[in-house]
DNA sequence: GGGGGTTGTGAACCCCCTGTTACCGAGGCA
DNA sequence: TGCCTCGGTAACAGGGGGTTCACAACCCCC
């Protein structure tokens, strides 16, 4: 651990919780506990009763299904694009066992559930081992086959590579999650960590004003102490930045009393130093800057 | 994005491969696909006849089992560089599910098994929707129990299948993923397998900045513990490596605060030993590094 | 216009992050 | 068994960045 530090050390230390990134700017991969992408499914299967409650469960998951009364060659099944296969193994007799191994073979990425009625465990052992990720005994509930589906692809999912994050584009800003850093064209603004984390937070909120206490428990972490002016110093070290290199914009604004909003507006050449607080229709709901 | 991510290698696996191929670069040691590699499993149970059990049969397949009364911090979980966990939840009683959700928020990629008595088919789903990704009902053969925690391991692998991939090449640099092993022309850099990993995976994402915790999870295969300076190790051993193949070049840049970022780029005869925080949109967006 | 609270600004302090080296244990190999 | 390589940990040095403080400037309200 820690190497030449005193022994004190208090416990949610900030760093492990910046870098557990407080601010997941959203429409991330965390989700997969409530939604989760469409799902193309293949079923096979002849059981009606069984199909038509699953389908029902499918579709209000926004998922896609197409159903199979017997083995599909596996020709078809790649033409499919699938994202998942469930398999009534008994519905194919005896040549099942060959076919869930050639499918196995063929696209091991597939994930495949065998749904089956009663089974002995040596049938269900040589299932798993011929490449089935799964074997759900009928009858079942579809909310859990549908959840084994799910933890399924969700285990493939971990292994690929992280989602993209696009940029936030706002005046003449770029903020590049991907780079931790945001920048004015080709030129970095060369921002340190947490003041990244904190214009990431404000021009994800644009138009909007975010009060201190939010800004604070979402950039660092944790509740605010009370005086800490943190958060003050630290939008001053960005404006010093953004001025640098964007002078002809201003992007945030102070709300006396409130917070600080994020709305990137030229300024006027001929500006009097106008009131920060004074503000119009226009700037509040600023949804032309952003998106 | 990039499209040939390096492979997440699940601990276990990690281990043997490393320890079956010290230097050797290579021919082909995929060959571990077929045959289950040593697993280190861990099972948090109280039924001594079913550890028993289980025990005989883990050891039969040179795995490694280790066993805990009861709910284990995750810390420790960690340092146990677990291949799966097998877990009673009813042996936690009611903390058993925010242990489940714990364990799958830190460990993602860890395979997680729920082996439990009479269950509800709401308990089931919750389980595997907090990230469990199977639940196999006692009492139970053991023979299924340990297919089903290799089908969870094939599925984590196979996400991330060792088909051919194209040499990436970056600056004066050759990275062959066939060879385990970056060139110069031809000569070697001489890359231990870790270290090949971790250059594999920063040129695959050229460009990007990759948290330590990103990079440790991906190359090492488990949660970074905290504290640990592998990856930076690891770093300074490559660059070491890559100064002394290619001494007009700076690859690995360091983004203080967040983690690293491969860009080749060449170094100026006269230049000051200037900010790895530096950045121009050639470097970001450095597609002519790549493909 | 004045007072009290709020925000901007600059700088000092010091913690912690990173680079670097050395050491140790594990495992392969002779 | 002994040597060697490799991976992982510990320890230290140096510097970047976060936090805090003090004071000035400002805003709002009475």
């Amino acid at each position: 651990m820690a190497a030449s530090q005193p022994p004190v050390r208090l416990p949610a230390t900030m760093h492990s919780i910046a870098a557990v990134t407080p601010d997941r700017p959203l429409g991330d991969s965390n989700s997969q506990g409530a939604r989760s992408a469409p799902l193309r499914l293949a079923v096979i299967d002849g059981d009606s009763g069984f199909l038509h409650v699953l389908d029902k469960r499918v579709c209000a998951r926004g998922w896609q299904q197409r159903v199979f009364p017997g083995a599909v060659p596996v020709e078809e099944l790649v033409a499919l694009r699938l994202g998942a296969l469930v398999i009534d193994l008994f519905v194919l007799g005896a040549s099942g066992w060959a076919y869930l191994e050639q499918v196995g073979t063929a696209l091991p990425a597939l994930p495949t559930i065998v749904c089956s009625g009663p089974s002995t465990v040596a049938q269900r052992v040589r299932a798993l081992r011929l490449g089935a990720d799964d074997w759900l005994a009928k009858p079942c509930h579809p909310e859990e086959l549908i959840a084994r589906i799910e933890a399924i692809v969700r285990r493939g999912r971990v292994a690929a590579p992280p989602a993209e994050r696009p940029a936030l584009e706002a005046g003449e800003l770029s903020i590049r999650s991907d780079q931790f850093q945001a920048f004015v064209g080709t030129r970095s603004l060369d921002l340190t960590r947490r003041e990244f984390e904190l214009i990431r937070l404000l021009a994800g909120n644009a138009g909007h004003v975010l009060e201190r206490e939010t800004i604070y428990q979402r950039v660092w972490g944790y509740a605010m102490a009370h005086g800490d002016r943190s958060v003050d110093v630290f939008v001053r070290k960005l404006r010093q930045k953004l001025e640098r290199a964007s002078p002809q914009w201003r992007y945030i604004h102070t709300h006396f009393g409130v917070g600080y909003r994020f709305a990137p507006e030229r300024v006027d050449a001929g500006e009097a130093p106008s009131m920060a607080g004074e503000l119009t229709a226009g700037e509040l709901t600023a949804e032309h800057l952003l998106q």
